[in-house]
DNA sequence: AATAAAAACCGATAGGCAATCGGTTTTTAT
DNA sequence: ATAAAAACCGATTGCCTATCGGTTTTTATT
């Protein structure tokens, strides 16, 4: 899946506010940017159409709210760009990992073994 | 940065290949696919321009290598996806690792751990 | 040096997608 | 019934990959 500039904006926005119509992201984003209530409403449809976003007629107009947490997305797009790289079987993420130019702080590292922890209940759990 | 497909394969040979001119990858991969040493051609010059090969004469053809590997491009293009995602100091793999639908087996867990543990030497060394 | 072969180089085209917006239709509220 | 709001439709622009034909440059051979 492939973003453009305009519709990470929103997501981010929508990520921030739970919920709101094209009239709502136009307020925020639109006028800084400079475009119209249309271009906002094509952005949140072409999301909608990729499954980002979910929708609900509220009153006369769409109440948007995204589908996906941001991680989620984050995980997902991470999946798409590597995956004609990756082997079966092999994670990116590791493979990103093992790469020099990508460097951690102590925090970091801390965070990501509590994360391998997390893990590994989840699968001790699961079988 | 955006990778089209042909552009992926080619990279991907030359991983393998170490070091090839337009006339051999057309032979492993045009052929196949049905394009033309043009295309190759064209496709090895995009991937030179944006950095992600080298070349030299040889003879009077060119001679094109990776200048980077597999996994330090897949940081690179997780970096590129998730930028507008990440806040400044986040690290969008920890953000990727804390999607659950990130799922790891035992194998992978115990890689990573010990890709933390040498980041850990690797900075205790720096200090 | 002349010529043929090989490869680079240039330019053009097609296709896909994000961004943009004007105009038309539909919906809703007054 | 009518006006306002929003959706919907369709067109355009711009960017990028993929594709390839034709031209120029380079190299090797005679």
């Amino acid at each position: 899946m492939q973003l453009g500039e305009l519709e990470k904006l929103v997501l981010q926005y929508l990520w921030s506010s739970k919920e709101a119509d094209a009239k709502h992201v136009h307020s925020r984003l639109g006028k800084t940017r400079g475009c119209t209530l249309n271009t906002i409403q094509s952005t949140l449809e072409r999301l909608y159409k990729k499954g980002l976003l979910s929708r609900t007629k509220q009153g006369h107009a769409y109440n948007y709210r995204t589908k996906v947490d941001r991680n989620s997305l984050i995980a997902t797009l991470i999946n798409d760009i590597t995956a004609d790289f990756v082997e079966e079987g092999e994670n990116s993420l590791i493979a990103a990992f093992s790469s020099t130019s990508t460097n951690f702080n102590d925090t970091q590292l801390d965070e990501l073994e509590k994360l391998i922890e997390q893990q590994r209940k989840l699968r001790s759990g699961k079988v």
